[in-house]
DNA sequence: TTCATAATTTAGCTGAGACTAATTTATTAA
DNA sequence: TTAATAAATTAGTCTCAGCTAAATTATGAA
């Protein structure tokens, strides 16, 4: 039985990984809000000890191996599908069960985690948009982009809101800015690059904090997306 | 904050103290299978730092104060609901709810505890049998006696089944015999104490360690309980 | 290419919460 | 009333999981 210290090493490595990169101490440290001599040991300890999770070199950083990918994904899924329940059988709003599901996550058994499953029609994806890897250990990619690389004019659907800052998911979910909705892009200023919106039938003011936490997938381009040739229109 | 474990210390204080008893640090022990001197270690904190919720004195042992007590009644409040909960409303077998309400009951929050409640429609009894103590403290005392003490010929209800024995319940589960069951016994075997019972059409043999786990109130009773003077019939 | 600075690791400390072995206190039988 | 035994506590050890301060390694600007 892994300590719920280790399992969430393993989901703070998983969440900071990028393909097969390696992930620095640091990093771990500051996402788990401790001091990076305390990831070091942690790490040092997960390469050592606990069988073949992570691979570790020293100065370089830290990735997990398959068998750690398997068992942070079991912990994610654990984390969504609770998020996900509590909101649909429970009721609790989309900003409070993330704090909850941080703590039942490492608790409950697997037959709990099938019944829950079992009790909800669809367990694709948990109320902030993130995907709910299956039982078997698979995560489908989402494909969205920053809201704050949205061009102006552009019109969006959200896919994904990050859900670690309950007062911003609050903020959020009473303008009913969630996962689905879809809004227009049609103003950015100059220095603090907030956006201006038109959603249905109201103009809103989007700041830093929201353009870095909500993925959104773009439903119609007006101008070129950044990368893509621009496109000639008849 | 209070730890898993100083939790689990209250509880079991809680469950051995009979009115305002000491309870032995030995007695603490073996209820959580832990040694004595961890027990006497984790007593003497408990008396020393975490605030007046102990009374301990050495060699005599210790006891919960009132607010240790209402600490004790939060935790088996949660544990209970969870337990209720589990079965209710994802349909947990009633010998599986015991182990997963022992993780959950400490890291669920008060909103998470009151949403449960309210998606119950009775929360007086767990699945047990075992009443649920009220948000502020209050939990009713069961006058039932154990099945060990019924004098042959009695009929009687189940009130309570103690949750510890996982196997006793499942076996017990099976046969129907739950809270609410109605049975009469009909004979008591010699050396073995081991019960006889007419439940509905079926005769069953329930060996000690079911007599010590069940308790009943009496419905109709054929021969003058013990402690009461007999009486005669016209 | 070198050296200052930033990042990282090492060394050593701490508290919680368990353990064993040794000691002390209570209890009970003679 | 005392001595043997049982119960409980003390002393000292261990691991986990965090910390600070010191030392080491990488990095990048001159």
């Amino acid at each position: 039985m892994l300590s719920q210290s280790v399992e969430n090493f393993l989901k703070a490595i998983y969440d900071l990984q990028k393909g097969d990169q390696w992930v620095a101490t640091s990093a771990l440290a500051e996402r788990l809000k401790q001091k990076p001599a305390s990831a070091t040991n942690m790490v040092q300890r997960l390469a050592r000890t606990e069988g073949q999770l992570v691979e570790y070199v020293p100065y370089q950083g830290v990735r997990l191996t398959d068998t750690g990918t398997k068992v942070a994904l079991e912990i994610i899924r654990h984390h969504r599908l609770i998020e996900l329940y509590l909101t649909q059988a429970l009721g609790l709003p989309w900003d409070r069960v993330h704090d909850e599901a941080e703590k039942l996550e490492h608790v409950i058994s697997e037959e709990l985690e099938d019944r829950m499953a079992a009790a909800l029609t669809d367990t694709r994806f948990d109320p902030h948009g993130s995907p709910i890897p299956t039982k078997d250990g698979h995560i489908k990619k989402n494909d969205a982009i920053l809201l704050a690389d949205v061009p102006v004019e552009a019109s969006v659907r959200i896919v994904e809101v990050h859900d670690h800052d309950a007062r911003l998911l609050r903020y959020l979910g009473d303008l009913g800015l969630y996962p689905g909705a879809a809004f227009t892009v049609i103003g950015r200023e100059p220095f603090s690059h907030a956006l201006q919106i038109q959603f249905g039938d109201r103009r809103l003011h989007l700041g830093e904090d929201a353009l870095a936490h909500i993925w959104v997938t773009i439903t119609i381009s007006a101008v070129p997306v950044a990368g893509t040739p621009a496109q000639e229109l008849p």
